[in-house]
Parts: structure tokens; C-alpha cells; sequence
DNA sequence: ATACACATTCGAGTGTACTCTAAGGCAATA
DNA sequence: TATTGCCTTAGAGTACACTCGAATGTGTAT
């Protein structure tokens, strides 16, 4: 039984708002959704995990862009595959750098949180 | 010898354009910049120190509210200091959170370069 | 004197990723 | 029958953090 969801059932499943949802189609990143005979989409359990995979490139901040790229890249079937892992791999060594980026700057900023932390000792 | 600089040498030193260091002023992230008898800026070495700050606050992306907020409290003196520790405590488990998530789906991202890598070996 | 290179301010424009509004359609309930 | 509540589309509006343009001013170099 292939299941079938509605634009609401997506949203509240996936937590990402209808507009969200509409506007990702708009732009090209879910292609394909079904109609019904009302005209209103019908999601397929496919569909779900595109969109899940969609949400993990947006939580690595990948831009829009780059995501549409991706999955017009998807859209042309296997012989893509290589291209893929490399969009994917490029992206993965930034998210790695952002990371190292993050973590340095935390230190400074807890020095900063210890130095206050002295300050605040000495005025007792 | 107080050393002095320009808007310009600021924005070589610092990596922020002269725009930006405007920009800041004009919000309050920057206050109390001197001027000279042509009334153009003058940066001390203390001014140097606090964009210096503001640049770590940029890159562990606190909202630019959030730092005219910390700026604010800086300015009114040491009385601000616990307040001060708790707005970069605050702030600071919000980035370590963010670091766990970006991790967790570079996992899910890393899974699927393996995956495409298989696909590639099948292919040969 | 006048051109050049810098500075000033105010306010408008840009890019990204949504987010919302308006106008209209279909189906079930009061 | 009419109201409610969902759906559709196109396109306008929003928030954030800059980024740029226009008008104007000042001090040094030719």
C-alpha cells in the first residue's frame, strides 16, 4: 500500500510550514508531487524522504542553490551519482571548517566568560 | 603613545569594510568613536579590542540584537558584568547545540557519500 | 585654482530564505 | 442556501545583515 499524504499531513510531519513546502516546489527542489482529482498534492512515502534528505542539506546550511543543483542532478537518474557525492563532499569539508571556525571563537568567548566570572569573585 | 588609526586602516586591520564599520556605529555596536578637527573617525587600541569581540560574537553568529544588547551593558560599566556572562552563556550553549546538530547530519550526509561511492564501485 | 583622494551623512538597494495576502475553487456541514 | 474550511495560484512583503549611491566637505599635490 503505497501511502499518500496531504500538503497538511507533510507539514506536520516533516515540520516544515505549507507555504515552505509549496515554495520548495516552486523553486524547483521537489519536483513531480502528485494531484488528486481536486488538484491538491498528494505526497508519496518517496516524496517524504526527499524532503527529509532536503531538510538535512538545509541543517548544513547548504544555500539553495546548491540544493537545487543537487536535486536537479537527482532528477536525471544514476549517471549523476559521481557528480552528487562531489557536491556532497565539497559542502561536507565547509561544514567541517565552520565547525573548527565555531570552536575556536567559543574559546574565546569562554575566556571572556571566566574573566567576568573573576571579576565578579573579587566585587564580593 | 596612543596609537590612533583611521576608518580605513580599521578596515584593513579588522577585515571589516568601512561600511560596515559605519554601519556598526550607527546601530550603537560602536560608541564613543573620536573624531579629529575634520571630524573624521579616530580608532584607539581600545576600539581595536572591542571590534575585535564583536567579530567573535559575529562568527559564533549571535543576531546583531543580541550584541547591541551585550554593547549596551558594556557601556554602563562593571556593574553589568554577571548580566553580561549570562547574555554569552546564553548565547554560547545555543552554538554548542548548533555544533552537535551540524554534526549529526554530517553523519547522515557522510552515509550518503558511502552510499554513492557503492553505487560507483557497481558500475565499473 | 582645480583636481584628487579621502572623509562625512542619510537613505535607498541587495540577497537569502522564507512568509503572507488576495482571489478564487470545491466539498461538507448547519 | 450559505457558511466554514480546506485547497489552489501568482505575486507581494518581511527580516536580517549588510552594501551602495548621492550629495557634500576638506586638505594636499600640480
Amino acid at each position: 500500500m503505497d501511502k499518500q499524504f496531504t500538503i497538511q499531513q507533510i507539514s506536520k510531519k516533516m515540520g516544515l510550514t505549507v507555504h515552505t513546502l509549496r515554495y520548495y516546489e516552486k523553486i524547483g527542489l521537489l519536483e513531480g508531487i502528485s494531484r488528486n482529482e481536486q488538484g491538491y498534492r498528494q505526497y508519496t512515502e518517496a516524496d517524504v524522504l526527499w524532503i527529509d534528505f532536503l531538510i538535512c542539506l538545509r541543517e548544513i546550511e547548504m544555500p539553495i542553490n546548491e540544493m537545487k543543483q543537487f536535486s536537479h542532478l537527482r532528477s536525471q537518474g544514476n549517471s549523476t551519482v559521481t557528480e552528487r557525492r562531489k557536491l556532497l563532499e565539497t559542502h561536507q569539508e565547509k561544514v567541517i571548517n565552520h565547525i573548527k571556525d565555531l570552536q575556536e571563537n567559543l574559546l574565546k568567548i569562554n575566556n571572556k566568560i571566566q574573566h567576568y566570572k573573576m571579576l565578579e569573585g573579587e566585587n564580593k
